[in-house]
DNA sequence: TTTGCATTGTTATTTAATTAACAGATAGAA
DNA sequence: TTCTATCTGTTAATTAAATAACAATGCAAA
């Protein structure tokens, strides 16, 4: 394997693509494929082949001439570069809809991420398990999160909620921070953080739909204008 | 207003950012501010004034020199930009806890985006209001998308029916599709597609706070070797 | 064997996005 | 009044990401 400071400099976007790359081999694996072609891959995320071969150069990591790239060998390369050895837990403070949704998408996968610890302050669902997750008292996090050696924390709280359990995060010694709430946070330098914003990705959608008609509104103006 | 050809060339982080700021500045107005600078802006939003301004200069907004931004025009600006005159309605197909939850995000903002519409398969779902959205039955996604003159369909089914769902709403006439299933999917080229994967996310996260544990890891080695 | 074809791997080019640099403006202090 | 500090608005430069171009390879068919 590679040295350390040469994934340390990949780029962003092929971080998320490997991830990205990983699954969709997977499913693949399932189907008793034993390889693939850049294209083929390119044509599951809506990419080009070069693009996909470049990632994959960026990893070292070559396929046959013929048969295209071993899917097997593929997948744990992508874990070596992107999973920890010992895997991460991942707490998610916020056991509403979004909470339990996201336990969901992890359960039956075998991930090197284990969502080890739900949070939330409402008293009903303190001390139950939800979805194969436990359900802890808000107040607790700092001792479970210490005690557990969770890293990484959720955060899937009312907006209003959202920096306040951001602060209470930190002080509990998180490593990193995935915000969902659309609330922007701050936290220290040294714990990375992500938000994504789900209104964003609507509103944007909704921005080329906009576009698109206009454009075909056009189309129909300048086929009578002729 | 400028021409709508010059939105239609704003780059699509500046569309994406403009959407946030909105929400920040929405928050500001509750606040009784009237005025805010760049700086705060990009505070807000963990990047830089310059790229506050450059996104506003692009779409002909200017601020006055001591007092800044006028957050009411601002706001109302970017609404004429991203959003539709008479408003667009939206769809959510999957009424678990991620379309739940995608509900209750919008409930209580005025946007000109409304969710007019859920549909599921489950028969205790079918009929039902929940949290102020009928689901309806999946097999009359057709008749009620084009009644109902919806145009963008929000994807949250288990991610093996993402791809049936989705041919399911391109028959019936959605101009935008929002996957939020881990699952890659197809449409035609006339139709807008967003995907977004929140196991990719956390995967990254979960990248780079290994990454900054190493490095921490050398820092200690470095110290040791002095 | 030789030719043609499809594929990989890599460098070069282009495009998109961000950041830097700085002129222009104006309120307030000196 | 003049100077200083602090913003904005815009162009220039830089960096990041994606795409294009193409050599190299090796199988399959002629």
């Amino acid at each position: 394997m590679k040295a350390l400071d040469t994934f340390r400099q990949l780029p962003h976007k092929t971080i998320e693509r490997l991830s990205q790359y990983r699954r969709a081999l997977l499913i693949c694996l399932e189907n008793e494929k034993t390889h693939i072609f850049s294209h083929e891959i390119a044509k599951i995320q809506h990419i080009t082949p070069v693009q996909v071969r470049r990632d994959l150069m960026l990893i070292g990591y070559s396929g046959t001439l013929r048969k295209g790239y071993n899917i097997r060998e593929l997948i744990d390369l992508i874990g070596e570069i992107i999973d920890s050895d010992k895997g991460i837990k991942v707490a998610i403070v916020g056991m509403g809809n979004l909470g339990r949704a996201l336990i969901n998408y992890f359960k039956g996968r075998r991930h090197k991420l284990v969502i080890a610890a739900g949070f939330d302050t409402n008293p009903d669902k303190i001390g139950k398990t939800m979805n194969g997750v436990i359900c802890y008292n808000y107040e607790e996090m700092g001792r479970i999160i210490s005690e557990e050696d969770i890293e990484i924390g959720i955060i899937t709280v009312p907006s209003k909620y959202a920096m306040s359990t951001a602060e209470k995060l930190v002080e509990s010694g998180i490593k990193g921070i995935l915000n969902y709430t659309p609330k922007p946070i701050n936290v220290p330098d040294n714990v990375y953080l992500e938000e994504y914003d789900m209104i964003t990705t609507l509103e944007k959608v909704a921005f080329y739909v906009k576009l698109g008609k206009e454009e075909s509104d056009e189309r129909v103006r300048g086929q009578a204008a002729r």
